[in-house]
DNA sequence: CAGTGGTCTAGACCACTGG
DNA sequence: CAGTGGTCTAGACCACTGC
């Protein structure tokens, strides 16, 4: 941008005298930062990419290696990237099988989440519908805005244990059809990602108990008086844009929810 | 100390070849970090207080400054010691304002924890008793020993919303009784470090879902049919010691769960 | 073997705190 | 102002991967 002698490339460096209004100073490894998370916004570099190494991100932002290294250092804190030493590093997945199913914290009582095999997933219901208040509030669209509702059943080892209510925003979510969530084998965030190119970065749970209803009761083939975990999450996307409201209505008499705390 | 020229203190360099069977390669930094942890379990550094500057730790372990910055980073991301640029590394504790009820994750739906001005303990019961199996399970003693059980309501506002009861080890917590306890303002986990030289340092949430019993809704005056959070709490101090249970009964309508996924 | 991330060092300088 | 943690650099070497 500016005129100066050297800069061939432009410079991602801006901490001189700025006049007025300290800036609250951003070191410039938090500039790498930045200038990261848009290459990894703008599908530059996609999940399970490479990205390219250390001492080539230096030599293209022209600042050390170190630098670099401490720009990544908190990209792979915060799950976006991962580092595999002798092989480089790459963009996060929900795909990878060890940390599948990262947001769901349900496990059961005994043994873990292998011994009870794969989850079997059942779409119920998949519809255009329109944003209500709560769900507009809740995703930050206009309340009506076209959105996408799901229903779906997941059981372990052939007994029901989650029913969950999922709202989309129609636009990112164009084309997601019934059969398209039936076909799918293997995390939904895993397909958002290779079919909408809308990656989950983070999530947040409200979690309360309540008295299931007479329609959920009978879904998950339970009595009538029974409590259940609601688990009402919100996932954002890059820069904490909302793109996903889900209701969950959790089986806790085998399963627990488990939270490690920190 | 001793008389050589220069290694007055011992050095904790360990990386030289072993002869056979590689020992997992435990970088430099890593090794001061244990060292750093010694120090705060054996007490010589108490919560609150300061550790020495990182020039200093560098000169005292014979390491560059840079290796001890790298231990302390991984200690302060395990909240095991606080930054404060200019003033210096501290211990962390359970007293600070900022960080107060680290493990409480229950919020109000409306406003914000200050909102509802500061919690109400009530100690209903503390006595002796004997762990029976399941305790004796989580916290990693005979079922038999002596433990200490309290029973307490924690209430928002003038209104009951947590019934909670705490196993401790009988022999860690000689001499906590009803009247210390009651006569305690602040959080417990403070006054653990205190009083007890214990500090919590971590701990693991098992949630579901239940009916109120009978005893739980008439504490916590509500109708019979309830769900309630149940809330069970393994909390560990250093070296991953398990130090305390806690079952806490959770009212959820006006209050939620809140968990961050990441 | 070359290329990647990981460790360690030494030194310079910056931002922040408190006396 | 001196002392603390925080940033940035440059260079050396180590551990790991895959060809």
């Amino acid at each position: 941008m500016s005129s100066s002698t050297t800069a061939a490339v432009p410079n991602a460096i801006d901490n001189v005298d700025h006049g007025v209004a300290a800036p609250a100073f951003s070191p410039l490894y938090r500039q790498i930062k930045g200038l990261i998370l848009k290459n990894l916004q703008a599908a530059e570099w996609r999940p399970g990419d490479a990205i390219p190494s250390e001492m080539e991100l230096a030599r293209r932002f022209r600042v050390s290696q170190g630098t670099v290294r401490k720009a990544i250092d908190e990209l792979a804190a915060d799950n976006l990237l991962v580092r595999r030493q002798g092989k480089g590093t790459f963009v996060a997945t929900h795909a990878e099988q060890q940390v599948q199913y990262r947001f769901l914290k349900l496990v059961p009582d005994q043994g873990d989440r292998t011994s009870q095999g794969p989850a079997e997933r059942r779409i119920i219901d998949c519809k255009r519908v329109r944003a209500g208040v709560d769900v507009a509030r809740a995703l930050l669209v206009r309340s009506g805005d076209a959105m996408l509702q799901v229903r779906r059943l997941l059981s372990f080892g052939g007994e029901a244990v989650i029913l969950e209510d999922i709202w989309l925003p129609g636009v990112a979510f164009k084309g997601l059809t019934a059969e398209r969530l039936s076909a799918d084998r293997g995390p939904m965030y895993a397909m958002f990602e290779t079919e909408f190119g809308v990656r989950m970065v983070r999530a947040e749970e409200k979690i309360r108990a309540v008295l299931a209803e007479p329609e959920q009761s009978a879904l998950l083939k339970l009595p009538a008086l029974t409590a259940l975990l609601s688990v009402e999450r919100i996932a954002y996307t890059y820069h904490d844009k909302p793109m996903e409201l889900r209701r969950g209505m959790y089986r806790t008499d085998k399963h627990y929810y488990r939270n490690e705390l920190q």
